[in-house]
DNA sequence: AACGGCAGCAACCGCCTTTCG
DNA sequence: ACGAAAGGCGGTTGCTGCCGT
């Protein structure tokens, strides 16, 4: 790897949202060069930046199959039972769920899924609700997730179904959509434009 | 129309694990 | 076998936009 003593205005780190330009910058860079060691990478693409930063962005936000908003009830049925399983083992989760990053799931649980379970409704005090409420809530459903995941187990993640869950009909309303956004289309057709 | 509170999301922080010299 | 560096992960925080009063 590079091991370059780093000049001064190299230690000069940017922190907060990422700028567009940015963005085109990380994703130009890994468009020709790959994921590489991160801290290199951003160093050689001239980003001031810390390694985990570009590589958070780009998981999280700027990878072409990074899919957005409208976690459909069928994942959030999904999240809940993989939680029942693993607790809070955010980056598995996000392993059977094609698309969704371990942080977007994380918040899903924090604001949806916990803000329910904190209501009055469910006898079981909050700080317990955390395994044993979320299994509960969708034992009903459980059997049939269980056999999905069973599945993605032994296969692909990607070749897990929706179908193969009933409807779900729970309290959890789907998630905005994302429209109004930037979207990641158009960051990705202003880097060919750029960078290709 | 203005203000305050709340919800959701993006990003950072710190710890743990893994890899490499 | 040991230490350092980098990566990975979960927890937490701060900002922004929306909604109700």
């Amino acid at each position: 790897m590079d091991k370059k003593p780093c000049k001064s205005e190299d230690l000069e780190v940017r922190k907060g949202p990422w700028t567009m330009e940015e963005d085109l910058i990380l994703m130009n860079y890994i468009a020709n060069h790959g994921e590489g060691v991160w801290n290199t990478l951003a160093r050689s693409a001239g980003l001031k930046r810390t390694g985990k930063s570009c590589r958070l962005r780009w998981l999280n936000y700027l990878r072409p199959d990074v899919k957005r908003g409208n976690i459909t009830p069928e994942e959030q049925l999904l999240i809940m039972e993989l939680h029942s399983k693993w607790g809070n083992r955010w980056s598995k989760i996000a392993k059977y769920l094609p698309g969704r990053t371990d942080n977007e799931i994380k918040n899903f649980w924090r604001t949806r899924i916990q803000k329910h379970m904190k209501q009055p409704t469910t006898s079981q005090s909050p700080s317990s609700v955390d395994h044993q409420c979320s299994t509960s809530q969708v034992s009903s459903c459980c059997v049939a997730a269980d056999h999905a995941v069973d599945q993605m187990s032994y296969s692909s993640p990607s070749s897990f179904t929706p179908g193969t869950i009933e409807s779900f009909d729970g309290p959890f309303a789907p998630a905005d959509s994302n429209e109004g956004l930037w979207s990641m289309e158009d960051l990705w057709s202003m880097h060919l434009l750029n960078g290709n």
